[in-house]
DNA sequence: CCGTCCAGGTTGACGTTGTCAACCCAGGCA
DNA sequence: TGCCTGGGTTGACAACGTCAACCTGGACGG
């Protein structure tokens, strides 16, 4: 293995799709990478340390995602939809991702924290231009990403407990929610312009 | 002990409250509720099914003080306003218990589901009448409370595992996001009356 | 060329945890 | 009286995170 430490973060976020964060054993991911139970040692401080590489990790690829999102489309208004349905259908997909990356955090990453503040500056980036081109109201632009964000967080997150989807008839899907939200605000603007 | 089963529960509560749900030990809440470390057994079929247990006593509690806030106040806007920032100042103050009653049941416990129909139940008849008294714009009732309930439940899980608050200088409160929410869904109330 | 150092690997141990198995005992009841 | 059973006990087990001790091969200064 030319990078041990590499092998090691991929096989954690392999248990961690499989089984969920406590599926991810320290000695199971020795085992996958090649290693002895103890090896993780060597490059972490400690689980704790290895799951905040993992959430580092993801968080780069959230970003590259959103940027991804960004250049494909024309304007700034589908360009923060389609950003928003891309992550919902990430943490859909990885909810043992989504809870690991968004969760807290017990431990003091700088890596982990410099990856969170670039994909947040990305994000309000994005609000910002949609504010210009009239898609949303006008305010403080990372307000209105703060909402967004905690709405998408939110739905995603009741919507894998089964809370969304559950005995009260109500069944909606987080990106129906989403939409809600993003119509909501599209009436505001278009009021207020 | 009259009742063992209900001090078990009790004290797995107090340490859930003092250090998390990974805090939480068999063998230490029997050592609370005065019993061995294999006690629980007796009562429940493991650990996570005494979780269940201490996760529907909150979510029966949370309807009682759902149902509280709608005697306590006028109108059915002004209940559905003081509704959700109780609950936020709730979440915000025992996390730990937000953490159990709304992440992911990993237990079929049918005390559990049926204190989340019951209290989903109240919710929606209270957003059905903020929207006949004008507060809320028309449509399904049911999905308009998960819009609400996606956003406070987002709100508080960003807040305090610090994603809300952070570098990112965009520094807004919850209670401030849902009233965010709040008001544009009574311009939009008001545009379509 | 040789000694030293050390990053990175190993094995072994320890305490804690969830859980299972076996035992025990008071009290209702045929 | 004898028996079942609910609720309690102790003891054991494997798995886990973590620490300590040891090993090793290659870089590197002399």
């Amino acid at each position: 293995m030319t990078n041990t430490r590499e092998a090691l973060v991929e096989a954690a976020a392999r248990l961690l799709d499989e089984g969920g964060v406590e599926a991810v054993t320290l000695r199971e991911v020795g085992r996958l990478a090649g290693v002895s139970h103890n090896a993780p040692y060597k490059h972490f401080a400690g689980k704790q340390a290895l799951l905040a590489a993992v959430a580092a990790r993801e968080l780069r690829g959230l970003r590259a995602a959103l940027r991804e999102s960004i250049r494909r489309t024309r304007t700034p208004q589908t360009a923060l939809r389609a950003a928003l349905h891309d992550y919902l259908d990430w943490a859909l997909r990885y909810p043992a991702r989504f809870k690991l990356v968004f969760g807290p955090w017990t431990i003091e990453s700088q890596e982990l924290a410099d990856a969170a503040t670039v994909a947040q500056t990305t994000f309000v980036d994005l609000v910002a231009r949609a504010q210009d081109g009239g898609a949303l109201p006008p305010g403080d632009p990372a307000r209105q990403a703060a909402l967004l964000r905690a709405l998408a967080h939110g739905a995603a997150d009741l919507a894998f407990a089964g809370h969304l989807t559950g005995a009260g008839k109500g069944g909606a899907e987080p990106g129906e929610l989403v939409d809600d939200l993003l119509g909501f605000l599209r009436d505001a603007a278009a009021a207020a312009g």
